[in-house]
DNA sequence: TAAACACATGAACAAGTGTTCATATGAAAG
DNA sequence: CTTTCATATGAACACTTGTTCATGTGTTTA
């Protein structure tokens, strides 16, 4: 008989309504989900650096990875989760293939970020 | 005597001062770590979570886990690394601990990031 | 003071992540 | 067509990260 949820505390300071209130406005799980692995692109420090760079000008991958001091194979494996999570993009154009920014929210969260980081 | 710089493409798209100007703009690395490790913090969707449902109102630890169904040891653990962020504080509020966003910008970030997510 | 409650914390473990190394692909130049 | 150059990719590995479980700490209530 001892089924009652043993999560929740005694006496709450957030009531029940406001408990409710807030799982209404919830966004889905899913939704969520995109969110985390949206900012999860800007929580790596090589791609942090190869979207800031891609921020001053379009480049091939061998200059990103002059510019960064990171090996090219690391620059391509990274180059790669950024194209699939829609951030980057990527043409080629003789034997160099050259990349670029894909979204412009890239760069208003990159700023909301600066702004926060140096207060 | 093969000492050349390996990682330079022959002839590059981006030339010597396109790279020589980024170089200038680019944050130095503490602050391109520090921005990662920020943006790492939203890339959880546990933590995610907890500072959604912070921005709609401050509330105990055990309302948090929930609402979220989580066990209450995890939601501490990642309270614990939000607050080393600096992103959310606390206070005791008789036998709770009253959780709270400590930054505005928390918001903003997740807006920027919402509104890529929604299209 | 003792018991109950809300929360924090450490150890352990599984799962995820990023780099390196070696090699493959594919366009371009000879 | 063969070689070279720019980039991609797979496997292996070390490292990081998040959860659970057990227990500790500190506050309130009996």
């Amino acid at each position: 008989m001892e089924e009652k949820n043993e999560l929740m505390c005694d006496e709450p300071f957030a009531h029940r309504d406001v408990v409710g209130r807030v799982r209404d406005v919830m966004p889905d799980d899913d939704t969520l989900y995109e969110l985390a692995d949206l900012f999860k692109m800007f929580g790596d420090s090589t791609r942090m650096k190869i979207m800031f760079v891609l921020m001053e000008s379009e480049m091939c991958v061998c200059d990103i990875a002059e510019l960064l001091g990171i090996s090219q194979s690391a620059i391509s494996h990274q180059l790669r989760i950024l194209k699939q999570a829609k951030l980057i993009s990527s043409r080629r154009e003789g034997k160099n293939i050259i990349c670029f920014l894909a979204d412009d929210h890239v760069r208003s969260i990159i700023d909301q970020g600066l702004s926060h980081v140096l207060e």
